[in-house]
DNA sequence: TACACAATGTTATATTATAACAATTAACAC
DNA sequence: GTGTTAATTGTTATAATATAACATTGTGTA
């Protein structure tokens, strides 16, 4: 089987909700919106989550412990990640900037250890708070 | 005042403790090694990792949650953080690497947001584990 | 059908972190 | 020194985040 094409109905469940806020959102606060969809136990929701972030649908957030969903047609992104928060409103996006991203799978530390993996935040202040 | 030289009995306290040890340690495992210094409670580690942190003397693996001490001579560089993390030993190291640091200063996203810190985390495996 | 494996449901609990409030100590102008 | 302010401490309780353990059900496929 490859990556997972199918996902299963809570995942499913889970992913349509992360896509409709279009915000990162925390666990428990999914597990609050979809117990009308039947989930019903933290569990449930993290399993989920795992999954989804395993096969790059979304991404956590590791900073806000947070989940959003995955802009850049996923897959192979989900190891090359970038972000950047906005301190004041909270407001996160996903960069999406093909030099960083060649930069950084590039990078070799000083020990010589091959990374396979990365995730790069970025904080500061967003256009609209900037003004304020 | 500036960006405080002296530490507080607790803060100074827990400093230690997290230096002595010189990997990354988690809050509550601190907890338990210096409660015979007399810190009791939760919260007092926390708000001595908290002003810790703010002042550059350790930094905090967002994806372990754990606490590391600062190997670059702290201060500024707590704005500027960069770290490998072998998933298999779970071995961290603190990265230190100028170009990449100017790089990432000076990354400039698309919709403009000037960031004024970063926090960066590479995962990999380190040279023992690849080994193995 | 039968096997293997993924996903589910459920209860309980572990782990990480903060709220709220009172008391104490440190810094410093006067 | 006295008074004022802010930082720090102590303490109890609780919130928020995440996983363990185990029984059950669904799904793909040989």
């Amino acid at each position: 089987m490859l990556k997972q094409e199918i996902l299963s109905k809570n995942q499913q469940i889970v992913l349509d909700y992360i896509e409709k806020v279009n915000e990162p959102i925390k666990a428990y606060s999914i597990l609050h919106n979809v117990q009308k969809k039947g989930i019903k136990a933290p569990l449930q929701v993290y399993r989920a989550l795992d999954k989804l972030v395993e096969i790059g649908k979304i991404h956590k957030i590791e900073s806000r412990n947070a989940f959003v969903a995955c802009k850049n047609s996923n897959c192979q992104i989900s190891k090359a990640t970038a972000f950047s928060i906005c301190e004041s409103c909270e407001e996160v996006s996903e960069i999406s900037d093909s030099k960083l991203s060649k930069y950084l799978k590039n990078f070799q530390d000083k020990a010589g250890m091959k990374f396979n993996k990365y995730n790069l935040e970025f904080f500061g202040l967003c256009k609209k708070c900037s003004i304020k």
